[in-house]
DNA sequence: CGATATTACTAGATCGTTCTATCCAATCTA
DNA sequence: TAGATTGGATAGAACGATCTAGTAATATCG
């Protein structure tokens, strides 16, 4: 499926039985001492490590994994690590999975199905024990369940319709409410919703939450204010453009996301509008720079260390029961308000 | 080295044989077939190959690397994938490592040189062909060749003091002189350097351009106005901090890197500083976020892709001819201004 | 003392694939 | 028609580890 390539024209790997032969024992023994288990004594042992150290032995753990069809690595297939919040994410998960006791490995996608799917298959093929996936956009859930047949996998953050995949994802809808109801509060009543796939269960999550807040509220929902685009920081500034543009007469914002909504802002500024002023603006994630530009983000904080340990979790689960247990995990999603939705003053933030 | 865990208690694996039998041909034949090679009948083939659907089939790469010793992947190692600069590089390795044929697989050290000798022991064990490593703050060359002995490794980014091995990097020396003749050439005498760790080769170099264009200028090199931290935002916080707090008069500072650049501006803006106005910033590495925050950020261009690419080149260079070959690339890096250096006003960045 | 545990160690089978050598039948060549 | 060639197909030996079932030597116990 790949090209393969040569490895380095050496005569032949140093192996166990090369140290069995140097340390004067069995191969059996020298497993032993390389698993650190009972069974050998001292003196053997001290010599094989001592033949490991001079020949340069490097343990070959597909050869241990074939027999003995265990493995601790477990993959991490991540959409965008360009943005933040994957990005931080992906850390959080990766070190949950650390602590739980294996070996992480990463593969970012850049939201290509195609790829994505060569690297399910890629880690299946390589013995992986389970994977955690932030499946890319337009991921079909049959193809994905084919992918998946019979392998421990978690979908984290972006849930798909029509699939009974294990899931971490948060409280979408709860959280894009309550945003909106925020700026319902401070007096908004003309409020766009930026950014965002329709295709994906998150984005219909989070306009279904707003939609509540303002029928709540006794408001119409408008399609019109809603308007979709890619989610990163020039699909934030494409749709606030367009919504800036089109004769449009909102005042404030709820963003499919904090990259959107910094995108949004941008263009925004660009119009010559004063965030947090002349309009409002909220996010969703709450990544690591939402509270560092001017003016702070307003927007909903989802855990991304919790949600990787959560994920971290459910694969631990299916890992040790097979693949058929599917727990979910729903984070909560609270409003963190800062100053870009009006509420507070300009205050703290890149200048 | 780490705990086992368990596979999901299925009774068998799926293997060539089982396909054989059910096809009714011999294993070589589903070998070949597999591998798309030619000497297997049109009919045999369709069997082997609705068999394989059937019987759900995964090819077990480890068994195959273990008799054909080759393989595709490679791994790469970042020390902070939370680091918009390092995040994009990833990718952009990523990326030239695919259309070179690899399967690369990616994992995140957290700048802690422990994990980084794990992750490399690991990558090694799993049959990499090849490894790609930002190496962590504090890296010991000694310890490091040691990992890295007659297996094919390129470092990117960061130089390691005393260490012979191929490395990808830019000119840090040039870029940093340029920012500082920038800065000079708008009138400031006193251009503090803030952030950044003395103990690495980038930060040296940096630091000697920044002193080499000052000298140029006739311009004492006054230790005090170099600041250390670690390079993140926090740090850069830190740095400017003690540096506008510490009776310290400077009117310009060049920094470490963008992320120590945009952890400076907050600490000037939260001074009362106005950035570009009452006090000049220039950056290095030109992450995407550098045109976006306000006031844009002057920063020295460093270009992923193409480090990326090389970094690849490099690897595929060792890989082929033996982990000797020490290639090395120093990527040119080119000043970028915009306005957080007082040169242009400031327009567009976030508000 | 003889029976039984315990400890140190080991040969051979095994995991799932690929490689080498060979086989057979059909076709081509001289 | 004998011999060479070819294409399809295959059995058995690798690859580098682990596991099983054992052996031999020593320690422990009644």
């Amino acid at each position: 499926m790949w090209p393969l390539v040569l490895h380095p024209k050496e005569k032949r790997n140093v192996t166990i039985v090369d140290i069995a032969e140097a340390a004067g024992v069995s191969r059996a023994s020298v497993s032993l001492v390389l698993r650190s288990k009972p069974g050998v004594g001292l003196e053997a042992k001290a010599r094989v490590e001592q033949a490991m150290q001079q020949l340069g032995y490097v343990y070959n753990r597909g050869a241990a994994n074939l027999r003995q069809s265990r493995s601790s690595v477990v993959g991490m297939i991540i959409n965008d690590l360009t943005n933040p919040f994957f990005a931080q994410l992906a850390v959080g998960i990766d070190r949950a999975l650390q602590i739980s006791g294996f070996m992480p490995f990463m593969a970012n996608t850049g939201e290509s199905v195609l790829r994505q799917a060569a690297l399910i298959r890629s880690m299946r093929e390589h013995g992986a024990a389970g994977l955690i996936i932030c499946p890319a956009l337009d991921t079909d859930p049959n193809e994905l369940a084919a992918l998946a047949q019979g392998f421990p996998m978690v979908l984290a953050v972006r849930r798909i319709a029509g699939s009974r995949m294990a899931t971490a994802a948060s409280e979408n809808t709860r959280g894009a409410q309550a945003a909106t109801a925020h700026l319902l509060s401070l007096g908004h009543r003309k409020i766009a919703f930026l950014g965002g796939r329709p295709s994906t269960i998150i984005y219909q999550e989070r306009v279904a939450g707003y939609r509540a807040a303002l029928e709540t509220h006794g408001l119409p929902f408008e399609p019109g204010r809603v308007i979709e685009s890619m989610p990163t920081r020039q699909g934030g500034m494409d749709a606030m453009t367009s919504a800036l543009s089109a004769g449009g007469n909102a005042t404030a914002a709820l963003c499919f996301n904090d990259i959107v909504a910094m995108g949004a802002m941008i263009a925004a500024s660009r119009h010559g509008l004063q965030i947090g002023k002349d309009f409002a603006i909220v996010g969703f994630d709450d990544i690591a720079e939402a509270s560092l530009v001017s003016p702070a983000l307003t927007t909903i904080a989802v855990n991304p260390e919790v949600l990787g340990e959560n994920a971290a979790r459910l694969l631990l689960n299916q890992i040790r029961e097979g693949a058929g247990s599917i727990g979910n995990y729903i984070g909560d999603a609270r409003l963190v308000v800062r100053s870009s939705c009006g509420a507070k003053s300009a205050a703290g933030g890149l200048p």
